[in-house]
Formats: structure tokens, C-alpha cells, sequence
DNA sequence: GGAAGAAATTAAGATACCTTAAGAAATCAA
DNA sequence: TTGATTTCTTAAGGTATCTTAATTTCTTCC
């Protein structure tokens, strides 16, 4: 058992047979701080669990970068739509500190779907509980202030926001390094 | 079949014997115009699926409504995270217009998990195409002008938006109507 | 078909957040 | 450790969008 099926086991019941064909297409990895593991025109051919560490993945927009997620221990990344109809991808991702991850390749993930049906069950309900994160994050950047919004990011992320640089926070959230700070400034409030 | 089983058939292939426990938990409703398929504190009992018409999801912050989605033909809603946990729910559901719908109750879904393994497969790509979607509003709210999201918006739903008040578009948009009506006035070019 | 209500428009003044810029602090590389 | 680079802070002026409010247009419903 690693980190990746110990958290599947948690939500879906592993024959031993199921774990070890499971465990046969699970490649593990080291991450540089700063090294990609996907940029935009690369096909994402694996989507990728974060054992320990800290992934973002982002895309540029008129010469400008903007952060759509971070990863942290036990969480997934990769670009989404371009790992579903593998076509080439329009994020980069990579570590903002030394990270470990493990991989699933799209072609192996397909036959293992077939294979353990169960494992259907666990993307279904994985995709389930990322696609109402999603929402409560869109009904927060409607509802809430940007001050609010940086109070919830901290408290959603306590173990990891201090070591998440600033401005990357501030661009995660939609405002600017700039404003962030004075937000910050305790004489602001 | 119907128009959801004609949805679900499109990717995945069921067996006549599925197809016939798949109906059998399906059930058919018109809804009016303004009328409630669901309020706050009431747990979302069924997934909802639009075969005609227009449906909305929105919520209430500081006396303020929220709009969270639209759904059109061939689209679902609900509260899914009310709906996942059998837990109350944060949002109402009403219909912009007369709408027919289907649904298929949480306890009914469960058990047809287990009797139609592919049903969790459809389940899992509807999940994951969703999630794109979302990751892609999130993008567009972050990268995007005012103007930029509403000519999106009437892209995206070229048949509905004229029917879709505009102050819905507006609040849908995270703006509000006074500012969409400027937008929209051919002379604010 | 007309009255009452709701939605859309327009405009003026207000504000949250942005831009630019410069200095201070932290981090990185050698 | 030191110099170079990046990040953070502070502040002043600017802009997208909001608020309020009054007017017009569109719906609803009896």
C-alpha cells in the first residue's frame, strides 16, 4: 500500500488482486521546486496524485500567468480536459517546493477501469466531491470580499499558506500582490 | 427510452434488462413557471434532469440571492452537495419557465450503482465534464471583462439567454443589472 | 385590454480593487 | 557570506464596477 491507495481503500474496498493490478500502473516520482511536469501544447498523459508537497497548475493569458489550483499532500492535479480527451493542454504545472508524486498513466487508468470496476466508483465520487469544492469556490468569489476570500484560503489551507509564496495566493484569489498586502496590513482593518 | 436514457446511451451502451431497471426509477414531472423543486433545509432527495425548459440554482447571502447555474435542456441540477450527503440544502431550485423534468431519487441511484456498473461510468464522465466547465467559468471570472463573460454567456446559450432575464445574466455574471445594461448599450463601445 | 408590478435603461456619485513606482525585506545562488 | 534577484510593502492616482434613484419599457394577471 502507498499514499494513493491507502486513500482509494478509505472510500472504495480493494480485492488484494484489485490493489496489486492497481499498484502496477501507479509510478512514483520526485518534483524539483520550479521543475514542470506539463506545459501548454503537451497532451497530459497521467494525472497526478500529490504524496507530499505542493504542485499549481496555471495558464497564461495576454503575457499574463493565472493560477487555477494548488495541490497539496493527498490531493490531485493535472489539466483536467486535456488528460480526458487527451488533446493538448493549455496549463503549465509545477512545484513550488520539492514534492513526491505519484502518476497514473490515461491509456493504463482506461484498462484498469475496466478491470476494477470499483475504481470507476472511486473517480466518480472523487470527481463528485472536486466538482462541489468547485462550486462553493465560485459562489465564494461572488459572495465575498477579497479580504474574506484570503481569510478562507487561510483557514482552508493553515498547514500550507505561509509557504505558498504571497503573490501566488493573490493571483489564485483574482486580486493583485499589491492589494493583497494592504488587505494584510493589520492598520487596514 | 426517454431523452435521459437517450443521454446516458449516448456513452455508455446499456442492455435491454438495464435499460428496463433504469426506468423503472425514473419519474416524470412539469414544473411551473417560478415553482419550487427545492429550498433551503430540505435535503435534495432526487438529481434532477431537464428535458425541456430552464431551470435555476441560487442561494441567499446578507438578504442578497446568489445565481449558481442555469439548466437547460438535457442538463442537470440540484444541490449536489445536499444531494451527495443527504444533507439539508444550502439552495433553492425554481424554473424560469415551464419545464419538464426527470428524476432519479438518491436511494433508487445507490442501489442501481450496484445492479448497472455502468451507470457509475456515465455518472463519472457527466462528473468530469462538469468539472471542466467549472474550472473553465472559474478561468473566464478570473481572465475575462464584465463584457468579455456576458458575450461568452450569450455564446454559450445562443438559444436560451433571450429568455433568461437579464438581471439573472447579470447576477449569473457576478455583476449587477444597472452595469450589464451599460454594457450591453451599443454606444459604451 | 388596462392597471399594477417587474424588469431594463440611464445617469451621477461612490468604492473596491488596480496600476505604477519606489523602497524594504526576504530568498537565492555562488 | 555576500551580491543579485525576487517578493513584499506602502502610497498615490486611476478604472471597472457598484449604489442609488428616476424614467421607460415590458409582463402579468384580473
Amino acid at each position: 500500500m502507498n499514499q494513493l491507495t491507502e486513500n482509494i481503500a478509505r472510500i472504495v474496498r480493494l480485492e488484494d488482486h484489485e490493489l496489486k493490478a492497481l499498484n502496477s500502473v501507479i509510478t512514483s516520482r520526485e518534483v524539483d521546486k520550479k521543475e514542470f511536469l506539463l506545459r501548454p501544447g503537451q497532451v497530459c498523459k497521467a494525472t497526478i496524485f500529490v504524496v507530499k508537497g505542493c504542485l499549481r497548475s496555471y495558464y497564461l493569458k495576454d503575457g499574463e500567468y493565472q493560477i487555477l489550483e494548488f495541490a497539496v499532500d493527498n490531493w490531485w492535479i493535472g489539466d483536467l480536459k486535456s488528460f480526458l480527451r487527451q488533446t493538448p493542454s493549455e496549463l503549465f504545472v509545477d512545484a513550488l517546493e520539492p514534492t513526491q508524486v505519484l502518476r497514473i498513466k490515461y491509456s493504463k487508468l482506461e484498462l484498469l477501469y475496466e478491470e476494477i470496476p470499483k475504481l470507476e466508483r472511486f473517480f466518480r465520487i472523487l470527481m463528485e466531491n472536486a466538482l462541489v469544492a468547485h462550486q462553493e469556490r465560485i459562489m465564494h468569489t461572488h459572495t465575498l470580499s477579497a479580504r474574506q476570500r484570503y481569510e478562507m484560503f487561510t483557514a482552508k489551507y493553515p498547514n500550507f499558506y505561509h509557504s505558498i509564496p504571497q503573490k501566488d495566493i493573490a493571483n489564485y484569489l483574482g486580486i493583485t500582490p499589491e492589494y493583497l498586502s494592504t488587505i494584510r496590513n493589520p492598520n487596514s482593518h
